[in-house]
DNA sequence: ACATTCGGGACGGCCCGTTCCT
DNA sequence: AGGAACGGGCCGTCCCGAATGT
């Protein structure tokens, strides 16, 4: 009855306590021994899966990248009223989070801030990762200025960046606070700064 | 001639050094071999002055709190009219920062992200300084309510917190893509924000 | 047209890698992985055509052996006059090695060397070998006796034994400096000597 | 009483150790911990002396070539009669080695055979000993051609290359062989090679 | 007091030969 | 014959303490 040898499984199951470990204590400090014993996995699998503890980030990166997709970009998708949605969005997000999600902080963030100045493929990837979040959002906002919900005096692009900016921010802030109402604050804060968007 | 062991030289010289490598590397990265490497020192000496490295990293913050209160909150100590004087400070600082700066970003945002969820006394001591740097912020406006040129509509502390927030998110998003002009986009989006708190 | 398994083929092609990459880095060094990347095949066909790599390593040491033969025995195999055809053995192989060859080395005296001390049974195995080389040797150079060719005064395996170890010294003392000039030498001295060997 | 820190006595204790284990297992076989373990010191001890592992061995190296001169070279320095010194050495070498030492064969051929295609830095190192016991063995025989104990014909370098690669040869064959009588066989060559060059 | 040299161990990432199941 | 997983080994790094000058 062991469970059989699925490749698969044991590849998702190594990304995701890694994921875990890393979005605790950074990637630096995740020793793959510790990310293994989460899963009962040894390194040959680890190393059989993973060219380097390098590669392994590659792809949580991928991982988060998707996640950034179905919070953030997915339910604006098609808006015609991007701005309604994004704070939907905000409100949605600063909410769901519990007090330990709050107390470990945005990942991307953390691996941006940790990885940046030492790694650059890492850092060129994250930027990937965030150029398109910023993207996604300014052509929301373009769509709205087309459907007339937003207006025409604005830089979407720069709207945009400031939002991406102010939001990672005050998750770092709340992290580091232990006080998800810091969220709270910010997300109010966001949403206001969303309605001077408004024609 | 060469300098007889001048003790504060001493210390000061490898709290110089390991501000830089920690900027750069982390806290965790960057060892005392390296940060010695740059002094001429040896251990000895370094576990002459500090306890261990850790206790090490906890002057450093006392540093950065210096810094933070000379570039933040001694220009805008008595001002009767703060949100100006914030608006000079913010369009100081984009602007006076190197390409390397920028592409070092904030040493206490990296700090805070890095030994947040690891070590609960530096959390705390750096939410001592981000709450310092808030409250000054508070006062600040509060200042200006009560000189009227702050609107008494607005709430100091959450204002005080989005900016700070908005702030660092900023120069983090900066610092990844290694792009200067996302700060100054930040700014003048904190710049336009902090119009929006005049009466 | 794909080749269809053929298993004498794959065995072929894993020993052949393996003699190539062995003769560069010894035994020890020469992993698995590395010898089937040049091969195509994974781990699960070499262990199902060898037992464990020790085994593999018996089975080169085979080829080796012939090759030997090829080279030093079967030329002189039923010669009258044994001396003259070592001297023309020794310095067509003199003559024969690559730049890329010489920089190599004999692979027989490097796996001797590498495994003698730690694995008794490779030593005994290459001892063999060795042992068929000086008496395949002597018996011409006992032939040689017989046919008047060779003095009555010399002891046929002891000579045999010494062109052996000089010819061996020879081609590592040149490998080492990477000088093909080395091993003529030795070969000259190495004809020479057998000149004395004549009544 | 335990034995205080003394840095000089460290050092030897590892390379001693460390040319043990090596001598046996080759280089890359040779594990640091291993090493450590016959001395009782740590991992600490042992990167404190050497920069790495590789560095440890170009110690070894000095330390061979040191013997090496104090076995053939020292003995011959400044006789006039250089090929008689020469047959002494070499029958005092091989009368000396104990049943262990044959079976362990030369240390330096041993890391030759290993390092040469590997590492550059070895390789051209231990040519230079090879050199040096080749230019040394030149010397002595040129000087005895200046003094009439050699004859004019023959080139003291070509001489001397084929006595170390004789010799090395030699002591190679016994190894593998557990065989002191092969050495001595071979020594008995090389004494009545010896007598060829004589006037 | 200040600084150095020496050494201790625990861990870090990675690689290796091998086995098991398909 | 292939792919997945095992588990232990390797070299090197790290933070730090102890003994030793100066």
């Amino acid at each position: 009855m062991v469970a059989v040898k699925d490749a698969q499984h044991s590849k998702q199951q190594i990304l995701a306590a890694a994921f875990r470990v890393i979005h605790q204590k950074g990637f630096n400090r995740a020793s793959v021994k510790e990310i293994l014993a989460d899963t009962g996995l040894t390194k040959g699998a680890f190393y059989h899966h993973f060219a380097s503890k390098e590669a392994m980030g590659k792809a949580i990166l991928d991982e988060i990248e998707g996640a950034i997709g179905s919070v953030w970009l997915e339910p604006i998708e098609a808006l015609d009223d991007p701005i309604t949605g994004i704070q939907e969005a905000m409100r949605a997000y600063a909410g769901s989070l519990s007090a330990e999600e709050v107390a470990l902080g945005c990942p991307l963030n953390k691996l941006a801030l940790e990885l940046a100045p030492t790694d650059d493929f890492f850092r060129v990837r994250i930027k990937q990762i965030y150029d398109g979040w910023r993207s996604a959002l300014a052509d929301a906002l373009r769509r709205g200025q087309r459907a007339g919900t937003v207006s025409q005096m604005i830089d979407p692009m720069g709207a945009a960046t400031f939002f991406v900016a102010a939001q990672t921010g005050g998750r770092g802030l709340a992290k580091n606070a232990h006080n998800a109402d810091i969220l709270s604050v910010c997300a109010d804060h966001l949403v206001r700064y969303l309605d001077t968007l408004r024609p």
